[in-house]
DNA sequence: TGCATCTTCCTACAGGCTATAGGCAAATAT
DNA sequence: ATATTTGCCTATAGCCTGTAGGAAGATGCA
């Protein structure tokens, strides 16, 4: 019986690489199996379970997003580190879309606290130090630029903005404009 | 053999407090036929396939949703208009998780073309007339609302912002104060 | 080398969901 | 009252998850 070298590593990567072909939610333990010309029940020796699996390949694709973020705001600062780590956002989603979806699935609180996702919201402030935010309004502004790389990405990725001029990438480029201005004069409270 | 009188509307009714209940990925012709005390075979007369009963749950809350927004526009411009619109979808989505999921399902484009997915577009599109944005830089804006409504919206619901301070809901107002800010102050392209 | 042990992958199986085919009974029309 | 349509049924097949227990390959140690 040859051995294949399944690993807990080896088979979120692979069905990483899956999630980009077919879908993540398309990920099952069977078709990753299939995939290895293995069993399925063989691959429960290395995963728990399904949930187990998709929870493996949301981590390591918050694990890659978050180098390439690292990466792209190395040595930039200002409206430059603004657009490089939105495009990072983007890129990733538009290269990887399976990987991508992975990285929103919903964890439970623990295993989101050991993820890389506290290492976005730490670049997403660290980003912000370019700009004058007092210490509650950087946080807004953390909430708010995570909701528009997220929500502009997903619905671009969702075919929102496809036939319909102008097309994206200006939408994109005039987007990340307007945030870059008003993170600059980001406004006092209203009065209530 | 008693008829429970099924219809593919009921269905769409009956699997969107379902999706509410237990979420919709959760949303199987099984549960359902459970729920109305049948077996699911017979649901299959009336809806072509899981996947046709996910759409028709998409289409009601895409409905359930303009409506509320049209009604919450009526007779507001500005930043009254645009902090009516905001809380109408984040309030939906508070209290109807499983079909605000629902309206994310991707439809096929002839589908979405007909869905009340373009009332959508016309009220953001509506509610920027209280701004002064030429033409292109109102679909720029659309695009940015509706990325920042759908991306916040869909962070809070993942959980992203709770257990930090401060709360949500200051983050939510001051994020639309901004969004106010911007509107009104919309920057020209940057030099290329 | 030889043997014990552990690991990896296997088969078998139970349970759940999707979907189709064909049957019987209730509702409706003539 | 009878004929037709409609609604829900049983039966069945295929695929997925997950568990249990078995057999062959890898590893360690005398």
């Amino acid at each position: 019986m040859a051995r294949v070298g399944l690993t807990p590593e080896r088979l979120a990567r692979a069905g990483a690489e899956l999630a980009d072909e077919v879908g993540f939610d398309q990920v099952t333990v069977s078709a990753l199996a299939r995939r290895f010309d293995v069993k399925a029940a063989s691959l429960y020796a290395h995963v728990r379970s399904s949930q187990d699996l998709r929870t493996r390949i949301a981590l390591l694709a918050l694990e890659e997003l978050a180098d390439r973020a690292a990466d792209a705001l190395a040595g930039r600062a200002g409206k430059d580190a603004l657009t490089a780590l939105a495009n990072v956002y983007r890129d990733y989603a538009r290269e990887h879309p399976g990987r991508y979806a992975a990285a929103q699935l919903r964890l439970d609180p623990e295993t989101a606290a050991a993820s890389a996702g506290v290492r976005h919201a730490q670049m997403t402030r660290a980003l912000l130090r370019g700009y004058a935010l007092t210490e509650p309004d950087q946080t807004h502004a953390v909430r708010l630029l995570g909701s528009v790389f997220h929500g502009y990405v997903s619905l671009e990725l969702a075919g929102g903005f496809s036939h319909s001029a102008p097309d994206s990438q200006q939408s994109w480029t005039r987007v990340l404009d307007a945030l870059d201005a008003l993170l600059r004069n980001w406004p006092a409270p209203t009065a209530p």
